[in-house]
Formats: C-alpha cells, structure tokens, sequence
DNA sequence: CCTAGTATTTAGGTGTACCGAAAAAATGTG
DNA sequence: CACATTTTTTCGGTACACCTAAATACTAGG
C-alpha cells in the first residue's frame, strides 16, 4: 500500500490537490509546470508516471485530475505541510512568513509516527498558521466557507480565515501592517478605476482604514459573520 | 560555502566521520560500503566526487580520510542526527531504538535554523539518548573518555555513558533487561572458555549479576569512577 | 620474489528527474 | 473553417546515485 513514494511524486500530487482546494477548475500541464518551478516537458514525463502509479487521471492534452488514491497520499502530504508549518510556529517561534520552505522538505523526510506522535503535541490542531485546514488522519478536511477579500462587495463584513502562505514577501508585508488571522473587517469602498479596495479593520475599539492592492485581496480569505466558530475539531470528531 | 551537499553525500562523510569516533583506524573502500549499504563500486565513485568537492583525503588503494572541511561537515551532520534523536525521545515519546531511523533521513531536512532553535528548545544537550557526544554549532566535541565494556578486567566499576546506537534489538534487548545510560557496573568475571562476561549491576541498593556477550559488550561504553561529571555543557561555555 | 587471493577501481548500464528544441495537437480569430 | 498562435507532448541529452562484471592493483604465503 505505502509504495515509498519519491519526493517529486508527492509534491505533484500536493500542487495537483493545492489547485482546486480554493476554486474549481483542474489544473492544467503548464500550470502545474509554473508551480512547480519546472519545465512543461518535465510536467508531461511525470504526469505519465503519475497515471502509471494510479494517482492521477489524465488524456493527452488534457487537465489533470487526481484520483482517489492520489486524493488520499495528497491529503496525507497536505495534513504533514500543516502540522509541521504549526509546529515550526508553535513550538520553534518560527514567523509565519518563514515556515512555508522549511516545511515543504521536512514533509518528505518525517514518517507517519512522527507525524501522529507530532499531532498529538501540539492538540490536534484543526488549522495552521495561515488559516488552512489541517486534515484529519482519516482523510477528512474541515469544510471552511470563507470568501476571497477582493470578491467582496462593500459593506460585507467578517473575520479573516485564511491567508495563502505563497508569497512569504506578502506576509511579513500584512504582519507588520498588524493584520493577522481572526482580524476583523468590513469591506468600505472600491476607489475608481481599477484602484485599491478600502477596509476597515477593528482593534479593540478602535479602528482604521486600510488599502488593499488586488494581489493582496486575492490572497486575503474572510469568513463573513460574527465570533469563530465551526473550523475546530475535538479529537476523535 | 554552503555549496547544499546531497544526502548522499552527507551520509557519506557522516559515516567515514562516525568510524573513527571510538577508534583510530582510518576506514576503507569496503568498510564504508558495508555500513552504507551500497556496492564497493559506488563508494569508489563517491570516494572521487568527495575528493573533488574538498571533504576527503584519498590516493586510489589507500584508506579515506576526512579533510578539515569534511569533518567540519560531519559535525554538523552528527549534530544534528543526536539533536533529532534528543527531540524524539524526550518530546515525541520515541523510545531509543526506534530515533535512529527517523534521525537518519531528518537530518537531511532540517535547516540550520531549525536545528539551532530545537537545541535552545532542549536546553543545548551534550548527549544524545545513547549517550553519544553532541557536537557544539561550533564544531567542537565534548571529549568522552569511556572504555568498552569487553576491553576491562575483572574488578573494574563504573557507569554506561554510551551504548551503540547500531543495532535498535540489541537496545530493546537491554531495556527489557533494565540496563539503560548511567547505570552502575561492575565487571565480576569472565566465564571461560570465551564465556560471556558477568557484571554487577547496582540497583538502587539491591544489586544483580548479569551475563553480557560479547556483541553487547562491545556496544556499552563505560566510565569508570564516580558520579556523573564532565560532558556537561553550559551553554556558551 | 612470485603469485594466489583479496581489495579496489573502471567500464558499461539502470532508473529518476530534470532540461531545451522540435513536433504535434488544440484553440481562437478573422 | 482555415491557419497562426499557444499548449502539450515527444525526442535526445544531462546529472546523480546506484548496480554487476571485468580489469587492475595491492598483499601475504610459499
Ligand atoms: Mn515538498
Ligand atoms: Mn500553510
Ligand atoms: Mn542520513
Ligand atoms: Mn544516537
């Protein structure tokens, strides 16, 4: 069953699931080729071996699909990037601009006892440090309904769930403007065109008024309504 | 100068590094395949590209030896296999024959930075669970001066500082027979004929005989007199 | 000091994961 | 619906870390 994959193998699988986990459309050979930071004819070769392996479904020409099996190892990848990316935060005082690398090798590199043994330490943590869901050791992906921040309307208001880790820049960039997971804030107004989408965001009472550029609202996931809630896990759920 | 040396290659000067840590014989083409588990013909390729790359001293027929740079490597390597083994036993709850493994393939993964905030975690430990030396970041090496355990006479006494991390049985073996690091030995005798050798075991008061073979007697390490002292390391010290 | 046996290296070959360039299929725009 | 453009695949090659089998160098016994 675990037919020792190669480290190559799992971040394939991991980009291929990565791309539908927040939007719908499969991902196609060259966009795949973009995130991995390889070349198409790279992408072609393995996604032969990866339709050979079971793990994917794939027509020439084609978007590529995972398949169950490869859902399952992706998902298995995907709960070992999160729980290691809480831990580095948790418990090495890593920022979380600075886990993301660490995290994408470690991954290949720890076995499941350490990754169950690792889980138990930190509580079963139902998310990690950007907001995204933590799989459970069964498969299970805690269903979390937020909307991207650029696709708001004015006036829709919520708390922020989710911030992609891609672009560490990006993050330490929100970090030092103090805006971090579970901020508050209601969308004020689009400036004209094609300007920046104005926030404001409570703090404590207080508040304030904030720009956001597009590819900072791409990046930036709310949840609209009041205090937190779904989204944690008690263990054995 | 961090040119990002494959795994292999870390394993490698890890292992030519490891076989004159208790002793003095430089190690050959054939011993360093047996204990990578590779063919002598790849060793004889590798042994070229390590010279090459500056880590190893080698003319064709003759024995490999480490450079200064080699074995400024394999301290960090051995560095951070016993950090990894020091993390698993005493915050994941792996029992000492069960780190080796993990640690082998971890030690890969992890990044300077990840190693340095897990010692400050664990308070900069001189010894990993088997009692083997922990090399400072600096590069320097807590000098342990211990015999094995089959090399002394009859009458000698002393405590475990080290037992062989090779074998993961031979350590279950002696948890089982609660014999564990700083456990207080007596050599009583040797049976003859190549008999197995009896020890005296202080427990607590009470105390026990215990017939060690040869294959266990070479893996315990023992430093004779009194209470536990020197191979403490003050941090900054 | 020669030679049989052992240790080591060289030669030729495999699998994996990449690449750039060339060929083939899909696409969309007039 | 043709055909130029884009996307994807195929083709030939590289680097790495292994392998087995063959050749060569050391070494110890007679
Ligand atoms: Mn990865
Ligand atoms: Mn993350
Ligand atoms: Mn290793
Ligand atoms: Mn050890």
């Amino acid at each position: 069953m675990k037919s020792q994959l190669s480290s190559s193998t799992e971040d394939y699988v991991k980009t291929i699931y990565a791309f539908t986990e927040w939007q719908d459309a499969p991902i196609t050979s060259s966009q795949l080729a973009a995130r991995l930071g390889v070349a198409n004819s790279s992408v072609s070769e393995m996604v032969r071996k990866l339709k050979d392996l079971g793990l994917v479904d794939h027509r020439p020409y084609g978007a590529v699909r995972l398949t169950e099996e490869g859902r399952r190892v992706a998902l298995t990848m995907v709960r070992r990037h999160r729980l290691l990316e809480t831990f580095l935060v948790n418990e090495l005082g890593y920022s979380w601009d600075e886990v993301h690398v660490e995290a994408e090798l470690l991954e290949h590199a720890v076995s499941d006892l350490f990754v169950e043994r690792l889980a138990a330490k930190l509580g079963n943590p139902a998310r990690d440090p950007h907001g995204d869901p933590i799989p459970t050791a069964e498969g299970t992906v805690p269903r979390i309904d937020a909307h991207r921040l650029r696709e708001l309307d004015p006036g829709h208001a919520g708390r922020i769930t989710r911030i992609s880790d891609e672009n560490p820049e990006l993050l330490r960039y929100l970090a030092h403007e103090r805006i971090s997971l579970d901020t508050e804030v209601t969308v004020v107004r689009r400036k004209p065109f094609g300007g920046p989408l104005v926030v404001r965001i409570d703090e404590g009472g207080a508040s304030r008024d904030f720009d956001v550029a597009d590819e900072v609202a791409d990046a930036v996931w709310v949840r609209s309504g009041q205090p937190h809630q779904g989204c944690t896990l008690e263990p054995g759920a």
